[in-house]
DNA sequence: TATTGTTATACTCTATAACTATA
DNA sequence: TATAGTTATAGAGTATAACAATA
């Protein structure tokens, strides 16, 4: 069930006059938005091979990080409701990363656990994961980057505690 | 043509025990995406009433900051392909807030300007941003707001010019 | 009653590919 | 050849609404 797509289109490079931004460029929320773009880009490009979204990595390392995680608490942890987190599990479980199994404490609840091959696949994307935290992380100093997750956290919510 | 969409649902409440998230908070892409996610909710919810995307925003203020644009120019400067850009100028002409014209010097370009209709509901628009960003930077100082604004452009490549 | 999972439905965003018209 | 717009197609994410099973 492999997608059709293949290669991604970067957007065409930046002209001179183009900088002018105009007012829009004080707003804090375009400015998100367009780094959330270029992001998704590269990451896209660099899941190419596995065929993975953000969406998908970001759940195969919870579940394996929390095996038996239920799919409302996956859907806490990441900040989606129920029926888009139920897409995402129905695409991995379709690929046979991963099962749902019957929660032997709550009958409403399901547990989550990775397949061997969504271990396997899970380990590759953690090592593509590097290499694009690298891309990313190349044009910030160790501190700059602290600081970029403290701000973000503060707006999503989630306060990293080390 | 209108969205049936009414009212957005907001993630379940954290609780306790959801903060560890594991090696996966010290992933830039992760807050990235986690905190444009909650900039679009809150958008979403707040733009309820205009029904506007942040896309379709963003559109409509750079069509009206810069009147007979082509279809083109937008597209480099929001980092959108042709394909996108058309799907949301499309968009945008079929609720008669922004119209195409044929550009006098080149010939395969179109000049997109706002209708009186579009000028009404970005100047409405403006106000509603302000207020969705005064939620979003009431979080942070105002040399915050200026790193934060700053570590995203050397993300999405826009270096504001003040 | 509240929670969890599920299914059906729908819209936006993003992108690929191929085509036409113009420069 | 290169650029601009267009159309067709498709996958992923996001959401609403309604339902069944369980607590």
């Amino acid at each position: 069930m492999a997608r059709k797509k293949k290669i991604l289109a970067t957007p065409e490079p930046i002209r001179p006059g183009d900088e002018d931004l105009g007012e829009i460029r004080n707003i804090v929320g375009f400015h998100i938005r367009l780094a959330q773009g270029a992001v998704y880009r590269h990451f896209t490009e660099a899941f190419t091979s596995l065929d993975l979204t953000q969406k998908q990595v970001s759940m195969l390392w919870l579940v394996g990080d929390h095996p038996q995680i239920a799919q409302s608490d996956l859907a806490r942890r990441m900040r989606m409701d129920r029926a888009t987190t139920m897409a995402v599990v129905n695409r991995l479980e379709a690929r046979n990363l991963l099962e749902r199994q019957p929660s032997p404490n709550d009958g409403r609840k399901h547990a989550l656990y990775l397949t061997d091959d969504g271990n396997q696949v899970l380990s590759s994307a953690k090592a593509l994961i590097n290499q694009h935290e690298e891309w990313l992380k190349s044009r910030f100093s160790d501190a700059e980057v602290s600081t970029l997750i403290e701000l973000l956290s503060r707006i999503h919510g989630w306060f990293p505690t080390d």
